[in-house]
DNA sequence: GTTAGCACTCCCGTAGCCCGAGTGCTAATA
DNA sequence: TATTAGCACTCGGGCTACGGGAGTGCTAAC
């Protein structure tokens, strides 16, 4: 196990099939490299090791970093100066909240050195505060639909007939009225609700509020932003250009890419997923380090790490979680749920 | 001159340096490979081809790209379907204005097969239509500022001492009264002379407009959008990692690729900028296509597109220019401005 | 002014070669 | 029995040499 550490430690480092000298002199094992031989032979019997060709050194196999992992890597490898920091900054981004997820992604790529992925918040769950509806022209109205923590979603409807601006402030009025602590799922529901019991303002109303009802209920689309794509340049598995082409290209589909995130974050607390443990073939030469952010409890996103299957799981796995803390604190607290 | 335009074709489409041979063969000039040799000769004295070694083809310059721009493309390659498939999809874009410059980004790198560059528009001129105020905690309040076409801006302000609710909507509604038609840079100073000429809550109004005015005035940073990175990969010229790094690395610095755009869009109309005429020296191996947009005549943001000098200029020209054209018409339309 | 012919140049891809790092095996040692 | 030293063997990467091909420029003829 030592001896599998020092290889997975120094094959993280240096990108370099490791040889038994190597390891002997780097590591103060108290083992001659004869013995490391004899050992790396059965390590790789066991299938913790590879060999990408004879008289190479050896490199970790997806079940070594699966060890190394789960079993012997030193999970605080953050410095605390760098965790307070990343801290000070997610607590610093709190000026525009759709701004945070950019943010949070381009801080994690910054520390980690490796490109950050972040999945922004599903708002379907969260607690409407306001909604505000505004009249761009006659068969333009523009939706502004502020959520709990202070999410601002906003779209324009395409009116079937010409708005009229008196009826349009009623429903206004009477929609902040009542909308008061309910989710924006809740909120679908009883707008459709009302629509059936008090149909006031005769044909329009009807219409209208049908058509806010569904555009609502679709605006719970998933939305992912990338940040530090050029760090996988850095990486000299990514020196082909091809491979970066496939795998940026399939990042950068938002959908699976999402789709992906989403999975990840069944399962609380920091997450890795190792090489072919992913079921996409892009992403099969890849590691992904992910953890979700939550307000006051409520998974609302997630958060994550994506690199070479050499990465540096120490260093990324302490950051991506230190952030997702950092994010669910600030949100939850701003939320005023404590 | 038509020696050079079936160079220039020749290289776009090829990106192999072109021989006196090829184009005998396949333009049909009328003369022969000796007589295009001599021509060739003339042409790279003057400047407007290059060799990149002796006994290869020759390729134009970026003096060569210039007079091939300015007075031998035929500029009108984005076929008529393109075009107005192009118009239909920017009208469809309406359901969410904030996305049309992503979406703007991603048609035209899709339609062009480089990558496209978006700088959204600048709120600062736009009129305000609606502000609205609303309590987070004690300490932090959502101000949500709808500008004229149904651009909708939105920002946390931090305030020195607990929000009273019925004062912020007092001053809420004040500020609604007045703002009707002016522009945000105007409102800012209004806000600022109101600060002074009625001061009627005390200390604690006088601090929150104060702080709101700034924050305003803040507000209105360029931001930037690159899509269709991918399409810089495909280019022969961006095989190597490292260039590609270089020039990612110099587009995704918002700040520097907004005073790009910035500047290029002085100048109205179409904008090309070939090789060493841009003065950054990471953008000197590529050319890039710009042109503005507009509601009712005032500008508001730029729509461009990026590529290695060997660019498809004919095409590029005319869907930057469509592009740029559908924007404003549909922004204008719906800003109610004719 | 245009063209054919020809010698010359230079890049690029291929093949062959050497070197070095690393292994596995065997025999010796504690 | 575990460890170590020694040694033959392997294999990939980098270097060089070489030939082919595309293209040029020049000269002379039309």
């Amino acid at each position: 196990m030592r001896i599998l550490r020092a290889i997975t430690d120094d094959y993280i480092q240096t990108a370099d099939p490791v040889g038994s000298r190597t390891i002997a002199r780097k590591y103060a094992l108290g083992v001659s490299p004869a013995t490391i031989r004899n050992e790396m032979a059965d390590l790789e019997e066991l299938g913790y090791l590879e060999q990408p060709h004879t008289s190479a050194g050896r490199i970790p196999s997806d079940k070594g970093y699966r060890f190394y992992v789960d079993e012997l890597m030193d999970p605080e490898q953050l410095s605390a100066s760098d965790a307070a920091r990343l801290r000070e900054e997610v607590v610093a981004m709190q000026r525009a909240i759709e701004q945070m997820v950019h943010r949070a992604a381009r801080l994690l790529s910054l520390l980690t050195q490796y490109t950050a992925v972040v999945m922004a918040p599903r708002l379907t769950e969260t607690v409407v505060k306001h909604i505000h509806l505004s009249i761009l022209d006659e068969f333009h109205v523009l939706v502004v639909l502020v959520s709990e923590p202070g999410f601002v979603q906003n779209q324009i409807l395409q009116t079937p007939r010409p708005v009229d601006a008196a009826e349009l402030d009623l429903l206004s009025r009477r929609l902040n009225e009542r909308l008061v602590g309910t989710s924006l799922r809740h909120l679908t529901r009883t707008l459709l609700e009302q629509l059936r019991q008090e149909s006031l303002f005769g044909a329009f109303h009807d219409e209208f509020v049908d058509l806010l009802a569904r555009s609502l209920a679709q605006s719970g689309t998933e939305k992912v932003y990338l940040d530090g794509t050029l760090h996988l340049f850095e990486q000299p598995e990514f020196r082909d250009v091809d491979r970066v082409k496939l795998l940026l290209g399939f990042l950068e589909q938002d959908d699976t890419l999402a789709a992906i995130l989403f999975q990840a974050a069944r399962r609380s607390g920091v997450q890795v997923t190792i090489g072919h443990e992913h079921e996409e073939e892009e992403m099969q030469e890849c590691s992904m380090v992910t953890a979700t952010y939550s307000i006051g409890g409520d998974v609302i996103g997630t958060v994550g790490v994506v690199g070479p299957t050499r990465l540096d799981y120490a260093k990324v796995v302490s950051a991506v979680g230190v952030m997702a803390e950092s994010l669910s604190e600030v949100l939850t607290q701003l939320s005023g749920r404590r």
